[in-house]
DNA sequence: CGTCTTATTGAATTGTCTCAACATGCGTGG
DNA sequence: CCACGCATGTTGAGACAATTCAATAAGACG
């Protein structure tokens, strides 16, 4: 089966939409970088069928793989959000990050051979799957393409020093702020909505990624509701001054 | 001027020792890959001159780039030992890693095109350099440089989720045991003595990079010395219990 | 050999956790 | 559609671990 143009593909990107949150744009996802280059070298014929599969569906509570399952995908959240946590015998996980709208999954993956971590849902979702073994299998590496894997490990090594440097000593208020700053950015980078939005993950699961007491981050957040900082309705959060939280994040995002 | 053989660069890596402290070898260094991929490609003139820069010497206090520097090359740390760190307009610099010999240093670079953060020695040290830059001028990129590079990103992120997972909950105990395992088990990976060792970085440096203030870091470490988990002489440390030390930063409940 | 930085140790303070009770929302099945 | 039950969120009080401040000791370095 032959694939469109390149335009053709991406418009298609937002076709038939169905019964889950908002989707971000192509040209927005961090996959988009390397969905190009494939999407170009495929009009050449250059990339097996079956590489990329594209906006999979995923519900709430699914995983799309779990701690070391053998490598083979990269992957990008199209719509919804994802937790990644290495799960443990008795049963106090460890969550070590959460994956919006537009961004990457599963690329840490890539040099041990098999999955760190497991992606779980935290609301109906959807994913693009990018399959690199059956690429590799096709014995026709491409040069652009690694060149933007490295450029998305080289951002994720970044992202992820940031975030020791500026959750490692804070208090409870700076990181819960920073949490929350963190989010809206993270949404406004991938052109969603990021002063009204949903945080799809439990006060513990927060917690426990901020290394806080689930009770603590509820405290805290209703501290700064008081404060008039955010407006807070269940899952749903509104930033009314964003200045301030940023301020008083000091880290930032 | 013409390089010799793989082998005979990779043995002229200990010739001239000077007045630092034992070098790695270098099929034990981090770089070893990507230099073995240079050398080869060197023999058949593939690579220009000047960018595989070998064992320069460093003196403790100076710093190889700073933050923000555009990017222009990865570094290797041949012997002794560096700490990464974000300076602050306040002096309270957030240390971000520590790198010890057979360590890569830089690689978070590449991807913003400039280093996220200044790297010192903690004591005199000496670097291998691969001028990246200059290999692109060059207009030829290879393509198992660039799959190595992969795998040294790939694995410098799933070290840096381990880190936050491992980090965040911990007690200080844990923090100070798991930091000592650490040294100790990355000191043994590149063929270094790990049962007796130095530790060039101040007990604030540990305490900025674990997130904790010096003096628990100084108590702790007596701590562990009255119950006969370690032998603490100045800087220099002797594990007398690993398995002790090891069990204590997994979290023994 | 003296000075300056770094480390150790002590005592009081505070932030966060734990435990616990209660409230709220959500989904399931009636 | 409502009611029920369970999971999740909120709030309070006491416990404790780590911080801060401070005083002293020990090394490092010129």
């Amino acid at each position: 089966m032959k694939k469109g143009s390149l335009a053709t593909i991406r418009t298609a990107c937002k076709a038939d939409k169905q019964a889950v949150s908002a989707e971000v744009e192509c040209q927005n996802c961090g996959l988009d970088p390397i969905c190009s280059i494939l999407d170009y070298a495929e009009e050449r014929s250059g990339v097996p069928e079956g590489v990329l599969l594209r906006r999979r569906p995923v519900s709430r509570g699914e995983t799309i793989f779990r701690k070391d399952d053998p490598f083979h995908s990269l992957f990008a959240v199209k719509a919804g959000s994802f937790k990644t946590y290495i799960p443990r015998f008795d049963h106090t996980d460890q969550v070590v990050g959460f994956h919006l709208v537009g961004e990457m999954l599963g690329s840490e993956g890539m040099a041990n051979g098999s999955y760190p971590y497991t992606a779980r849902a935290l609301e109906n979702s959807s994913v693009c799957e990018l399959r690199l073994e059956k690429l590799e299998d096709s014995g026709k590496p491409i040069e652009e393409l690694q060149q933007g894997i490295i450029e998305l490990l080289g951002k994720e090594v970044a992202f992820s020093h940031e975030l020791i440097a500026s959750m490692v000593h804070q208090t409870s208020e700076q990181r819960v702020a920073g949490f929350l700053s963190s989010l809206s950015h993270r949404l406004h980078r991938r052109g969603m909505p990021s002063q009204e939005f949903n945080m799809g993950m439990s006060r513990s699961d927060i917690g426990n990624f901020l290394g806080l007491a689930g009770e603590t981050v509820s405290r805290v957040l209703t501290k700064f509701q008081k404060q008039g900082l955010i407006r807070l309705k269940h899952k749903r959060v509104t930033i009314l001054d964003a200045a301030a939280v940023q301020q008083m994040a000091t880290g930032l995002d």
